[in-house]
DNA sequence: GATGAATGAGAATTCATTCAT
DNA sequence: GATGAATGAATTCTCATTCAT
């Protein structure tokens, strides 16, 4: 009656206690950990094994896979910024508009700083046409439509709206990056207030109000 | 050029005669290919030596690992990617400033297209710290000084002439990604329009002039 | 019945409730559908709980190893057959020896298919030597026997009884086994008759009468 | 260009000079030993390899598994026993029809004996269904219907020649089986003579000449 | 009696690298 | 210069069995 002949998914089909969703969180942090320490490729399962305290037969009793846990822990950071990317107002070409801006961008970073050695491993887990790199466009492209629906509401013509918010969004993608492979340093707040600068010029085709000092 | 960096060094260090230079040659455009189409870490050395149509053992008489054919290939991208991004010149506010800017961004997408595979290696290549970031880090400063001068000597005040060149130069490289990647499919032309009208815009706090039809 | 070979004992010495015997019942019989849907060796004690609807737990209340779960079903399959291998009676060459042989045979062919699954199981089960080889063995000689001492009462002198016996009992056997494994189809009623002629040729020298119509 | 996808055929697909054929050979030799020896469920592939001196990587340069060599091993046997099943002349129910039967059923014991481990393996090999059976099924078959063709010609009627030859043909397999695995140890001599008696019986409906002394 | 989470030894497989020819 | 057979360390994954609840 049970099906058994396909490969991946012990996960999520079994009923846990208590005991079995603390061990698998631990491996899921354990995870996180090692995945953020050695990237996707290099992180071997008997790290994850190992920084969980837990057996080689446990890691498979709750995930197939590395990939499998990978997943797990994609999925919800892909969730997670797939839910702030909707979160963007409308937008008026003065410090209410720029605030708005500052405050997206702003939680934008702050997940990214949360999920980062994810988003970070999936950028490398796989090549072209994998799964992973869909998540990722997945996610570029809900904040990049979220943002094009309110550039488009401005619209001063000189912009394609689509292709503008794309360009804007990977522009805080990627430096967020640089920013958490520690490749260049640079205080959180200054980054935030440069990508809302230059995003407010941007969609306005004016200066960003001055900074108000202490936001 | 290349300047050893360790005690890998099978070759570089002997004359090649011109069989040599030929096999060696047919090696490394077997490793773009191959680093093209499976990454970095899913490429093995069978892969490279059976498209270069060579053997295992001619492969380590050119190259000590997979690795140091890599790096011969990232050195070179690298190369060219710093040379271009010194060549902007100065900015003015006006259709001749917007002119620069895009050949100037029209120049770094070429490049990018033909070393697209190589440079997306290279941030798959291995995880923070290795010398590939570095290299990466390295391009991608170059085009941000370049860019930083300028928008210093224009200096309107309201933006960190570093920082926001960093993020406009990110812009671009992750833009081309992108484009390369499949994963969003865009006109080139566009999209190096929208990636000079946003770095425009962002510079000078003025919407860019309308572009030229044709241009 | 089973006299315990060895040391492995978990059960069998308890006397067992009703719960319990019914629980031991259900194992039973998972592992006999599972044993024969899979062959002993891809068998999986989980396999078995599952179809069972126990626990991996619960098997080692009752058995202490899959063999050990094996042997009670071979054993059970074993005594059938050894007490039917003795109800051959004499033979005579008309009809009526015929009909006997056709009994005999049939009888033998039900209880196979019966305990088919088991019965190729444990050819299967382990390599030259073990416990399994042995059973299957002395079944094979207490039929063997059987009709030897049958022939040896003909004794038209052309025989040995006992070579001659036992040929025609792995006959029966091994078509058994074809027509059960499915790879070859055909009536059984049919191939009943077929095995009771040549058996009736091979005592007696001449040929079987022919087979009235219906029997 | 090479669709490298495949899991299946280092094997053949590459010219060996003599150095790799002389190992190839090793390896086989080894398997078949082993195979012998332990079974093909219990064969690892590291007794293989130790068996033929050779190490672990050189097992699968040369087959993609343990199932790929016996596959080799199988193929082999299947193919002398189809070719010898083709050998039966026509029978007459005299000294030389008797003659005729007792050699090909000897060769038929010959085949088995010198394929003895590999028959033997691949009915363990592997559960209904595989293709390791449909090899065993293929080899009956042949065997049977040479003999149904002899048995059609003589046709007295009282046999379907089809199952009467796969009854005969399943009793020789089955007597040789029994007595390779060493459960029943008799001289083979007799043991032809008694498969030959038999068969002439069932398919002329007499019994067999004597046999000659010394035959 | 029953459970099912945890264990860990064991087996398969891959692939970078060496070396005799 | 070139070859390709051989190597073996490293890694993944499976499954019988135990044990705390």
């Amino acid at each position: 009656m049970a099906t058994d002949q396909d490969g991946e998914m012990p996960t999520r089909s079994r009923e846990l206690n208590t005991r079995g969703q603390r061990t698998m969180a631990r491996l899921l942090d354990a995870g996180a950990t090692v995945f953020a320490a050695r990237g996707f490729h290099a992180a071997r399962v008997d790290d994850i094994v190992q920084a969980a305290e837990a057996s080689h037969g446990t890691f498979y009793l709750y995930f197939s896979n590395k990939e499998d846990l990978f997943r797990a822990l994609a999925a919800e950071a892909a969730d997670d910024l797939a839910r702030h990317a909707q979160t963007l107002g409308p937008l008026t070409p003065d410090e209410v508009g720029l605030e708005v801006i500052r405050h997206w961008i702003g939680g934008l970073c702050d997940l990214y700083r949360r999920h980062g050695p994810v988003i970070q491993a999936w950028t490398e887990a796989e090549v072209s046409g994998s799964e992973f790199n869909r998540l990722g466009a997945d996610v570029v492209g809900s904040y990049a439509s979220a943002l094009a629906t309110r550039i488009a509401d401005v619209d001063h013509g000189n912009l394609d709206p689509q292709l503008a918010a794309l360009a804007l969004v990977t522009m805080a993608e990627r430096l967020n990056y640089y920013e958490l492979s520690g490749q260049i340093g640079l205080p959180e707040s200054v980054a935030v207030e440069t990508l809302a600068a230059v995003t407010f010029s941007a969609v306005f085709g004016i200066p960003a109000p001055p900074a108000v000092v202490g936001a």
